[in-house]
DNA sequence: AGCAACTAAATTTTT
DNA sequence: TTTAGTTGCT
């Protein structure tokens, strides 16, 4: 972005604060930190921190976490930060059922052990600067003075505490004030995270004066694509309206197609094929992207597209940052970073394992809590005062020492030679290289990545503040490859080619959003929708399979409402006669106990205990004969050296003998 | 403390 | 189908 505005001003950008709301956030806070109890070396905990902390903050409520699962109570305590309500600002009416009443109690702890642990989560950053704001005067009439102007951009999906934030920012005490907010209503899909597209209508009363300019024309899509777009997103009520007008004249282009298929199996195949004829053609990968409604969906095609050969990178799927191995080594490299990161540092003290389990971490938060001191420093006076000895408190010792000589290797060799040594003699790298599963390799190669992008920042901290606010690694930018990404995370993107599977009820518009959001929720996933059209500049075909796998079993879909809000003089619908044809064919296909009763998914109980039976028999039979080579889901190949009714011995290649169940063994091919 | 076996639950969407 | 969490054995 900021590159894109040096190239259209003709000059470098100096001075620009440029970033999502959450980095112009931290970046103020770590300025201003001291105002609310924090340091400025305080830590972005991600959501995994956020659960754990939690999970121990609610001990002394002895919350029934199956009835109220914690992930619920988080997004409670979210819900309320983006409205800008400190756990002061929380009155009673606005507390909630969740947690027995006792949501706003804990919230109110879950602050306390933030502020001890000297961290933040998300929305923090943005309700600390804006109390900081509120309070300080001073803080903030330096802002609005070197924020002469400030544009926003995708208005419609700022939340209360954003709008909070910029109002203080942009509105001077002497009334005037300098805001460009662009914005478009029929995209607001943020609204589960707080966004209020209200906050678009209110804007001429906010900013008394403010010209409104309307976009209608759109210079992307041809005329036909906009058409049925239009057309889907005007059966949304309470629209500020608009008509999207083609800002070409050039072609009128292709009706968006409508494919019905079989299967998701069928759905992936098609739209590769499709891709592959037309690269043949002479089109590039990167014109073509696949949007689906959620992350599962892309395993299929990231399987097809990889059987296929098409170079491809799905974007915020299974992301970088979020892998085991990826979270453990930022953990090593945060507690190196920040010794009192107590959540980082329980994380890493056992893995690999030095003998220290939940008995000895006990221990160390006894002693680290009523001093006020992190957990490092506690082992520290542990294992000085000879409180803690043996094998573990050893370990631990040597733990503490490799991280200090990391600290030592950084100020001579710099953070990058300091975290691979660190990463290196802790002995975390050894972990992988001695686990026998089959993704310990790929691990590494990513551990190596890691380390490798550590290069291009220059320092530790630095690092560790860009990976907390965008989870994502980006890769090398604008290669020749087919996209494969969510809807939400296309907004703003566009292409040449866009596929839009799994327009089936239940899955766009998802059932969930119907469930929780009703009437309100369908018209997001209609707004999903019209975002997703609009991604693309020549050609949008739409999918919809007649099955789909859910968890085990297969279940029948209907094809999107969406489908028939599309209107047909843009439009163009194939294969629908296929798939029924196809439903025909292959009716024996599937055992009849799961369609016949209409789509119901759920076998019937007796059917349900005929299955469980009859493999049971089957364990009972299947007697292991000594030398048969068998295969084990977690262990992998291996010979039977010994075996008896229910247990074997078992010679593994790769983690030598071992006594494992039979049912957990199945016969494999020599 | 560590591991294997069992169980229950789960798929929105993101800064 | 997969995985996270719990139990029970060594």
């Amino acid at each position: 972005m900021r590159e894109r505005i040096a190239t259209l001003l003709g000059e470098p950008v100096e001075g620009l604060w440029l970033g999502t709301f959450h980095a112009l956030c931290a970046r103020m806070l770590r300025r201003h930190a001291d105002y609310v109890g924090l340091t400025s070396s305080f830590t972005i905990l991600d959501t995994d921190d956020q659960l754990r902390l939690l999970k121990q903050v609610v001990e002394p409520w002895r919350v029934d976490v199956k009835r109220w699962p914690l992930p619920g109570l988080l997004g409670v305590i979210h819900r309320w930060k983006d409205r800008g309500l400190t756990p002061e600002r929380v009155t009673s009416s606005e507390d909630t059922e969740y947690a027995d009443g006792n949501a706003r109690a804990i919230y109110a702890a879950y602050q306390t052990r933030l502020r001890e642990l000297n961290a933040c989560d998300f929305g923090d950053l943005m309700l600390h600067v804006t109390e900081i704001l509120r309070s300080r005067p001073d803080v903030l009439e330096q802002y609005q003075r070197s924020f002469r102007y400030i544009l926003v951009d995708e208005y419609q999906d700022t939340n209360t505490i954003q709008y909070l934030w910029l109002r203080l920012l942009a509105k001077r005490p002497d009334g005037s004030s300098n805001i460009c907010c662009v914005g478009d209503d029929d995209q607001s899909i943020y609204s589960w995270r707080g966004a209020e597209v209200e906050n678009i209508l209110r804007f001429e009363t906010d900013f008394p004066g403010a010209k409104i300019v309307r976009l209608e024309r759109n210079y992307r899509s041809t005329a036909q694509i906009l058409g049925a777009a239009s057309g889907l997103i005007a059966h949304n009520d309470g629209r500020l309206g608009k008509t999207l007008r083609p800002g070409r004249d050039d072609a009128e282009g292709e009706p968006v197609r409508i494919v019905g298929v079989w299967d998701s199996d069928a759905e992936a195949r098609t739209v590769c094929e499709r891709i592959e004829a037309w690269r043949r053609d002479g089109h590039a990968l990167g014109e073509f992207a696949i949007l689906v409604r959620a992350g599962f969906q892309t395993r299929a095609f990231e399987e097809r597209l990889v059987q296929t050969g098409i170079p491809y990178r799905i974007v915020g799927g299974l992301r970088f940052y979020e892998r085991a191995e990826i979270r453990d080594a930022m953990a090593y490299m945060r507690v190196m970073h920040h010794p009192a990161d107590d959540l980082a540092f329980e994380r890493i003290v056992n893995t690999p394992k030095r003998g220290v389990g939940p008995a000895a971490l006990q221990k160390l938060h006894a002693a680290a809590r009523p001093a006020r001191i992190g957990l490092t420093q506690a082992a520290r006076d542990l294992i000085g005062g000879g409180a803690m000895r043996g094998k573990t408190a050893e370990n631990i010792a040597t733990l503490l020492d490799r991280l200090d000589e990391a600290r030592t290797l950084m100020e001579r060799e710099g953070h990058v030679v300091a975290v691979g040594a660190l990463l290196e003699e802790s002995g975390y790298l050894d972990m992988w290289r001695n686990d026998t599963s089959p993704e310990a390799p790929g691990r590494l190669e990513n551990l190596k990545e890691l380390v490798r992008a550590l290069a291009d920042f220059g320092s530790l901290g630095e690092f560790l503040e860009h990976v907390a606010l965008v989870m994502d690694a980006e890769g090398a930018a604008e290669e020749a490859r087919v996209s494969v990404m969510t809807l939400h995370g296309a907004k703003g993107l566009e292409f040449d080619t866009v596929f839009l599977p799994g327009w089936e009820e239940g899955v766009f518009p998802s059932q969930r959003t119907l469930d929780e959001g009703g009437e309100k929720g369908l018209e997001e996933e209609r707004r999903l929708a019209y975002v997703g059209v609009t991604r693309a500049r020549h050609r949008a075909i739409i999918l919809h399979a007649a099955n789909r796998r859910i968890y085990a079993n297969w279940q029948e879909s209907t094809p999107s409402r969406f489908l028939d809000e599309l209107p047909d003089e843009y439009v163009e619908r194939e294969g629908e006669v296929a798939s029924r044809q196809a439903r025909r064919d292959y009716s024996g296909y599937f055992s009849s106990s799961v369609f016949s009763d209409g789509g119901s998914t759920s076998l019937s109980p007796l059917v349900a205990r005929r299955r469980k039976l009859a493999e049971a028999l089957a364990a009972e039979m299947s007697t292991l004969e000594i030398g048969s080579r068998v295969f084990h889901q977690k262990f992998g190949y291996g010979v039977v050296i010994d075996a008896d009714r229910g247990a074997a011995e078992v010679a593994f290649e790769k983690s030598g003998s071992r006594r494992v169940m039979a049912s957990y063994l199945e016969l494999a091919p020599d």
